[in-house]
This record gives structure tokens, C-alpha cells and sequence, in this order.
DNA sequence: ATGCTCGGTCGAATCGATTCGACCGAACCG
DNA sequence: CGGTTCGGTCGAATCGATTCGACCGAGCAT
């Protein structure tokens, strides 16, 4: 800490100590430019006799222009987003493609009020680029503000706007390989417990109304869509709240305490976490994962909790995080993002089987 | 996005539009000082053509020497970090506490690499403040360069250093409360299960070295203090990286996994996710909790996938980011913050009962 | 009428760097 | 030996705001 009541040293402080000018000091700590090495090392030692722990990291960026954060926009509490894995996942490779450039990563949420809390929020924030990826579905108020401001936005999948740069999974197409598959099994009473469709859906049977002019990238409609090509008859519960195993857990309780003859074989869940509330909820009820019932994930994440190893698509969080940070990266470079689309693999695991007969 | 090819619209050139000075205009968006209704019309109808959404933030930030974000130093990969709840609940609070300010949460991991690598990232960043709530035990490396440039930190324990402000709880006494608890029940041969004494700490018994000269205010450190306050003849087991389901386990396996003359009646484990992993452990080896075996947790998160309710020592993980974030919001205001300690309570859950006899 | 206050506006200094162009002397080339 | 290059250094402009002090009338009290 600087010696009290004196002022914070500054380049020119520096400078002046080590009798250069303020601009020569400035290459000393950039590296960029020539300097004399015994001029570095005069400028090294006044930095280090004042404290000067090198250039205000304000001043640098104001003029070079980039600020040194990208904003990570965060629906609803960090508590309700986090509980899912596969968003910490995402984060961790962001995190990690970030870390090669000379940026942090912003968490923007509002823990209490409106998504429309954050505009006033975001507009006293600098940032390079803003990540979408803990996003609910639906439009965010925070989209029109940034494009004005040009900051470039990237997102997996919501919002579902044109000015995002887009890494996106074929949600309906995976949707619908897992569904092929449990139908390969044998299934045919098979329901689906999906994420909400809207960030105002209630949990309960999704209502037709809340499907209509939807985008397919938006994870919880084309997942829905996917599974209905395969099951075009099967029941369709929604959570409330993003992605839970409560969640799981409330809509596996209403799926399957019903009588054997109603009660669904296979149950598609729309992510890892829910799927293990689903499990949860028939082992409750006494059932046998996989025998009575097969249950399938979304996600590939790893639950160590879980007694099994879900059947799942595997989307690879963390590699999905890292391009999303290589995309930025190349931004904040001077490229020209286009969105992409990422494969996902079925991964076979211990909770699907043919159904009992 | 501003019409291609054209600057981006500044203070000035809505001011110039507006036919009002810069400093009028900025009063305008400050809202400091008086301005006349049709001048501020005139400003706001110039900055809505001009696509102006707002004062640059970062020469905001400059001149007013506020940088309008609070760093969250993080050990290691988020992916880790944020494998405990209590973890993120803690953030949540801080978040929740920090809305009311002008400043985002800036998250700083080292995804790769040593603890070391963060001060140069550091430097780069505006900080007003940092928190280590996500640090492990052991000195931080950050905290000299940033007690060099004088920005305030805060945290829950670790690193223990004078200069940073702490929140508290006292980590002996209430892990002596909880083993207490338990020796009440009538448990005489009761295990630790522990998170490491340092961050280099390897999954196993904890060397006695590990524990020479620590503060007892280093969360792993002060728990089984406590523990032996109460079971001085106890084993300690200790798992790595930080407090995860999959450590419980592994020790869990390790403790239970010997003939029953052998076996502890009851674990103590310094986290709730651990004693979750505990539990699993047991199960896995034919054990019923807590008929065959008690188990007692630390933190009181909400673990919904667990068949229990833990017992445990309920530590708030959001009250305390809160707290955290109340400190920070007042050390910005000017205040000169004191460590404060917080109280924690007994919650009896299902996992504990009196030894089988 | 005089002197004050005060709302409203403005110019200029400032925050702390980066960077461009200019300058100077030494070395190098032919 | 004159001209060129280049390493090293510096001054000044710039990034985009905020804010202090000054200024100017209008309204008000005396």
C-alpha cells in the first residue's frame, strides 16, 4: 500500500523519478518500442521504490479502446443458473479460452427484478463482447442496448436474434436421435420433461400456445420438436425455473404415480439434471431404473451423486464454452464471427433398456 | 449499431447536435446539477438519433477513479470452484448485495497454471475492490500485488491476511459444537473427513506438518481442530481439490471400508457436499444412515438429490455473501470495514442417530 | 434602484495512460 | 567523407468523459 495520505504513484510519478519521459516509461511497461536497458532498469527501480504496480488499467484501456471485460449475462439469480452443471461447464471453457487474452469475464445478473433491470445496469459497464450462455429462452431487453452500443454478442442458442453469433447444437435433430433410439429399444409409451419453454412458463403439460413461431435453436422448443418427430403422441411436461433436479423430480412424481397400464416406459428429459430428478422420482416410487423405466439425459455432464450414468447426448459443455471463447477471442481480434453448429454424440449409460413386458 | 464506417457517437457530438456544451451534457445523463426540461429534451432527442446509448463508461470510470467492478479471485478452474453449492451461494449473496451499486462481479480464475499466473492478469484489470471467497487454504500470491495498488480485500477466511477484511465463522468452535453433538448421541469411535490444509494437500490422512502454525481461521484447518477438540484420538482423512461429492466418496470407501470393529459410528465431514459423498459411500457398502452409521455435514446447502436431510452446521452461504457485499458496498463509500464473524447454528437433519449398539 | 441569490450554462482542467511524428547522434555503407 | 538507417528518446495530441469555478440574467428582498 502507498504511504499513507501520499498519492498513488502514476507513470508520470515514475517517470519523473527516473528522469524519462513519460512516454519512454510507457514502452519500459509495454514492452512495444525500443528502450535502452539501462533505461528500463532505471524505470523498473523508481517503479518499484514508489510502489508503482504498473499503468491504471483505466487509462490503458480508455485509449486504446477495448476495456478488458467481457459481460456474462446471467437470468435470474446466479443460485438458479448454476444449478446446472452444464452451465458451470460452458463458463469453465469460456474462462479458459479467455485466459489467453488480457480480458475477465463480467457476471451480469439481477438477482432481484426484471431481465429490463440489467439494461441500466449493463449500460455503466465496459465491455468488449457480452456471452449470452446462462440465458433462459425468450428475448432479452439487453439485445437491442448492446447492438446500439456495437458490442459484439454470442450466445448457444438465446436469445434467438440475428445479430448474435450463434454456436448451436442441432437440438431438434439430437432430440430426435435419442428419441430413434429408445423406439430402437422398443419403447412406445414414452414422455418428455422439458425445460420451459418460456421464461413465464409454469410447470404442468406445455401449452400448444407457448410452441407457436418458436425458434428451433431455442434448446427447450427444439428439443420438444425433435422428440415429437420421433413420439408424436407423447406426453410433454415443462419445469418452471430453467433446469433442476427438483424439477426432475416434481414432473417424474407426475408422470409416473399414475397406474402401470398410463404409466410411460421411457421418459425423455431435456437435460442431465432433470433426467436425475426423474430417476430419483421412480426409485421413490419403487421403481427400477433401467428395467421398469429408461430414462434419458441431455448434456453429458458429470454427476458423481448419481448412482448411474445416464444415456445422454453429450454436447460437451467445456468445448462449447471454448469456442464460444475462441469466437470472441477472434472478434476482439478484428474478425468477422459466423455462428456454427457443434455435433453431438449419443452416449449409451446404464439408465435405458428395452421395456418390461 | 451506429451506421457503418461512422465514429461512434460520444458526449461531444451529441452535445454539438443538441447545441449545448459537454459539460450540460453530460449533467443530462449524470442527473448532478441543474438543467433546464427543454435543454434536456433537446440532448436526448440528439442522443437518440445519434444512437448514443450512454457516457463511455470506461472515461467515466477514469475520471471518477472508480472502476465499477469488484474482482472474485477463483482457485483454480470455475469447473471446480463451483462444484460446491455453498460456493455459489455465496456469490449469489454478493451479487444480490452488489446490485444496488453501479459495479459487476469480475470472475478470475487460472484455468491453467499456477496461482502465480493471476498477478499479471491482475494487473491489467480495474478493480475496486476483490473478494477470495472461492480461494483454497493457503497463502495468495495476489494479495501482495493488490495490497500494492491499495484496493481492499475481503474474504471468508482465507488467505488469512491482516490486510484483507474477513468474514468470519468460528471454524473450531462450531465443528467442536457439531462433534459434540455427536458424542452426545453416544459415539466414541468417530472419523474426520476433511477439505485440504493446503493447496498442494494429497487425498489421505493428514500429515501433522500440514497443520503446524496455520490460523485457525483456514475453514479445513479450524473444522478439525475443532473435531479433535472433542475426538482428540479421531482419524482425519483428507480429500483433495477442494470440497466435491467424489472426495466424500473416495474417503468414505476408505473409512467404511474395514472390518465393523474397525469402523467409525459416525463421520464428521467438513463440508456438506463431502458428507454427501460419505453417504453415498456407505450406501454403496450395504450401510443405512444413520442406523449403521451417522454423518454430519458443514454449510447447510440444499442438496436436492440427496434421500436426506444432512445434519449440519448451517453457515448461510448467502447471507454471508451478503455481508461480504454490504462490507465491500461500504469500504466503496469510504468506510473503513472491520472483520466481522458470523454466528452458525446446529440443524438436525436425518443423517444422525445414536450408535448401532 | 441596489445587491443577492440562484438556476442554468459553459470553458477549461483533469483523470492516466498510449502512440504518432519528430528529433538526435552513432553506426554503417559505398 | 557524405548520406542513410536505426536505436533511443521525447513532446504533444488523444481517448471520452466529469467537475470546478466563472459567468450571466432573472427574480426577489430591502
Amino acid at each position: 500500500m502507498a504511504s499513507r495520505g501520499q498519492a498513488r504513484p502514476t507513470l508520470r510519478t515514475v517517470a519523473e523519478r527516473a528522469g524519462v519521459s513519460v512516454s519512454t516509461a510507457s514502452l519500459v511497461f509495454s514492452g512495444k518500442g525500443p528502450v535502452a536497458t539501462a533505461t528500463a532498469e532505471r524505470v523498473k527501480q523508481a517503479a518499484a521504490e514508489l510502489g508503482f504496480a504498473g499503468p491504471n488499467p483505466l487509462a490503458s484501456s480508455l485509449r486504446q479502446g477495448r476495456a478488458g471485460a467481457v459481460g456474462v449475462l446471467v437470468d435470474g439469480r446466479l443460485q438458479m443458473a448454476f444449478r446446472d452443471p452444464f452451465a458451470i461447464a460452458v463458463l469453465d471453457g469460456l474462462a479458459e479460452e479467455l485466459e489467453s487474452i488480457p480480458t475477465g469475464m463480467l457476471l451480469i445478473g439481477q438477482p432481484s427484478g426484471s431481465p429490463e433491470s440489467t439494461v441500466p445496469r449493463l449500460a455503466g459497464l465496459a465491455l468488449d463482447a457480452v456471452v449470452f450462455s446462462l440465458c433462459g429462452p425468450g428475448d432479452h431487453p439487453a439485445v437491442e442496448h448492446l447492438a446500439a452500443r456495437g458490442i459484439p454478442m454470442f450466445s448457444t442458442g438465446v436469445p434467438a436474434d440475428r445479430r448474435i453469433t450463434q454456436v448451436r447444437v442441432d437440438e431438434r435433430g439430437a432430440a430426435a436421435e435419442i428419441s430413434r433410439y429408445l423406439r430402437g429399444l422398443g419403447h412406445r409409451r414414452v414422455s418428455t420433461v422439458t425445460m420451459p419453454m418460456l421464461p413465464s412458463s409454469v410447470a404442468g403439460p406445455v401449452p400448444e400456445a407457448e410452441l407457436s413461431h418458436r425458434s428451433a435453436s431455442v434448446p427447450s422448443v427444439g428439443r420438444l420438436l425433435g422428440f415429437r418427430d420421433v413420439f408424436p403422441g407423447g406426453a410433454a411436461l415443462q419445469t418452471a425455473d430453467g433446469s433442476s433436479v427438483e424439477g426432475g423430480i416434481a414432473a417424474g412424481r407426475a408422470l409416473l404415480d399414475v397406474p402401470r397400464a398410463e404409466r410411460p416406459t421411457a421418459i425423455v428429459a431435456q437435460s442431465d439434471v432433470i433426467a436425475a430428478g426423474v430417476v430419483i422420482a421412480a426409485e421413490e416410487l419403487g421403481l427400477t431404473v433401467p428395467a421398469d423405466l429408461s430414462v434419458t439425459g441431455f448434456d453429458g455432464v458429470d454427476l458423481p451423486w448419481l448412482p448411474h450414468r445416464l444415456t445422454t447426448m453429450d454436447q460437451q459443455g467445456r468445448e462449447k464454452g471454448r469456442i464460444l471463447g475462441t469466437l470472441v477471442r477472434r472478434t476482439l481480434a478484428g474478425g468477422r464471427p459466423r455462428s456454427i453448429t457443434q455435433p453431438v454424440r449419443l452416449r449409451e449409460g446404464t439408465t435405458t433398456a428395452p421395456p418390461p413386458d
